[in-house]
DNA sequence: AACTGGCACTCTACTTATTCAAGTGCTAGC
DNA sequence: GCTAGCACTTGAATAAGTAGAGTGCCAGTT
């Protein structure tokens, strides 16, 4: 009996999610096997409808999952099934040909959403939990640098310095010397540590020029750690059967604040875990309409950063789900192997 | 008489751009002071149509202008008003503050999309106008190296060379000393005549390594130079009064094909110039319902590349024009100081 | 007790008819 | 060369009526 209530909730999504029309009574008794009539389907509609898991937008209409309803059937009902291997397949053969990190980024955001015909979301790795392959320092100018520090997830950044003195090749080098050897290997995160003393290294006349270079380091690079965000697929927004199309300005809107972005896909419920946040458990108000799809990619043991995918509530979350988690495995290893 | 034929068509243009419906004689008598009766202007319109410049959605409305109408009205009738020089001060000052190249196109991405009220295009700076400031390898693993190519404009590409034979210390010294004399401060087209006999000065051993390096840059960084474009304002597409709301769908798919993309902002009439393209006169179908407003930025002598917004056939051209070129300018600008 | 068939009732979506207002082209007159 | 006036066209808006899908509930069946 609870059994049938769910097999009958997972119908109504189910058919709700292709049709994208309200599903009533008889349509399902047709449509799906229930083994019963379409009287007990409506009593059993009811007590869906009681318990808050659907509604019907008008008395003589069918019924449509409410966010909750959909919870319930994320949570219960719906299974991730695994791609073909021919599908795994041309996922890395497709990020294989990645030339730099950008690409791989660029073509991890078209893959995502030419999987799922969702509007996807892709985040560079952050600097906080990689490492620094290099830090390079270039002139440009007599009193004008590039500090240009590397990742090892192949993510670069610059900065330009504007140096209170003179800079003369010879302190050039000393600066590069210096700072790499610090710095080499190391955790972003630990960079405030490693560098705090390196003044003292200088000799007196470079101290003001060195003291820019650290704050920018860590400023800059290190605390703000403004991290960047790929967003790809907006035209899905349009497709037909969106019943969310008058609505699309908002998101749009709010698509391209990419601060909000990033904050949408760091909270996940269970850091690891694909995470679904569906309408109004969204924390942006512009995208209650719509449903988030995310998880972390990264190495086996850390992190970099998330991926996901962001469509209307009435999304096909085992599509979504299954393809998000393999896009993420392959982008893990790709950006490990680079 | 021809003038005031002109008037007419401009009076229908403006009043087309504000209302976004038909125009018809009776209103345009009465909001612009033509000076004529509504007859009059009945008149003109006649001949106006006769010449296709403007045509009726059917017989018994207003007339809207066609594109060769807008054409005659940028060409003939628009003023580029100059800007305010608050709002000069302001683009400045937003623009003064970006840390970076990346930084810098973001911001005038916003800035082209908040002062148009369109979708805006920023091309990065070509590398193929631009000179070397220095290169850079690191090392990724015995045998692996990044390649890293740092541009005048603050542009940075880099590479992933895979290498046959083990990587030292003392080769990447030399290899980074060898490349960085030939190439510090060339023009990026220069580059493959500068570096075609560089593997003669190393020792047999290295050749392989060398002209692999050379290989890479002259491909992927120098020939192919696969120039980024950044694209904002998006959601301005759906802002009502848009007649194209509907077929809002494919200019988003359009918007994603970046290489399209930067053929569109490529193709300049006359290079330096302002251009407008207007519906039709666009190279890509899928845009046909829209107009593009682009210029090149640089320096005085050279153009880095272009930027540009676009919206429907009916957007407001002198605006457009005057943001356009100012936010060029700028960048332009703070380009070259960086 | 659980399920089914049947039925009266309620809505929306669609269709059709009618009216309304804006705009046009044309002609006669100033 | 311009204007006033008028007959005509036509999409948009309004109103009314209809069909269909769906519901809730009740009485009967297993």
């Amino acid at each position: 009996m609870e059994d049938r209530k769910l097999a009958v909730l997972r119908a109504i999504v189910e058919d709700y999610i292709q049709t994208s029309e309200p599903v009533g009574s008889k349509t399902l008794a047709d449509r799906h096997k229930l083994g019963v009539s379409s009287a007990t389907i409506r009593n059993d509609m009811a007590a869906l409808e009681e318990e808050g898991l659907i509604h019907a937008p008008h008395t003589s209409a069918g019924r449509i999952p409410t966010d909750a309803g959909y919870r319930v059937f994320v949570d219960k009902l719906n299974t991730i099934k695994p791609l073909s291997s021919g599908e795994r397949k041309a996922i890395q053969t497709y990020l294989d040909q990645a030339v730099d990190l950008d690409d791989v980024m660029n073509r991890t955001v078209r893959l995502l959403a030419q999987l799922t015909k969702q509007v996807a979301l892709v985040q560079y790795p952050t600097l906080g939990k990689s490492s620094i392959r290099h830090i390079e320092l270039v002139s440009a100018g007599e009193f004008r640098l590039l500090l240009i520090v590397i990742a090892d997830t192949g993510r670069i950044e610059q900065r330009v310095i504007d140096s209170p003195i003179a800079i003369t090749d010879e302190l050039l080098t000393e600066l590069r010397t210096k700072f790499n050897t610090a710095l080499d290997g190391q955790y972003f995160s630990e960079v405030p540590n490693r560098i705090s003393n390196i003044t003292d290294q200088f000799n007196q006349a470079a101290k003001p020029l060195v003291a820019s270079v650290v704050a920018t380091l860590i400023e800059s690079v290190v605390a703000q750690a403004e991290d960047r965000i790929v967003v790809g697929g907006t035209s899905n927004l349009t497709r037909i059967g969106t019943d969310f199309m008058t609505s699309v300005g908002p998101v749009l809107e709010a698509l391209e604040e990419h601060v909000v972005l990033l904050r949408l896909l760091g909270q996940a419920a269970e850091p690891d875990a694909i995470t679904v946040r569906i309408g109004a458990e969204n924390p942006i108000s512009e995208l209650h309409s719509t449903s988030v799809v995310t998880v972390g990619y990264g190495s086996a043991d850390e992190s970099f950063a998330h991926l996901g995918v962001l469509g209307p509530t009435r999304m096909d979350y085992a599509n979504s789900m299954t393809a998000v988690q393999a896009v993420a495995k392959y982008v893990g290893q790709i950006l490990m192997g680079k």
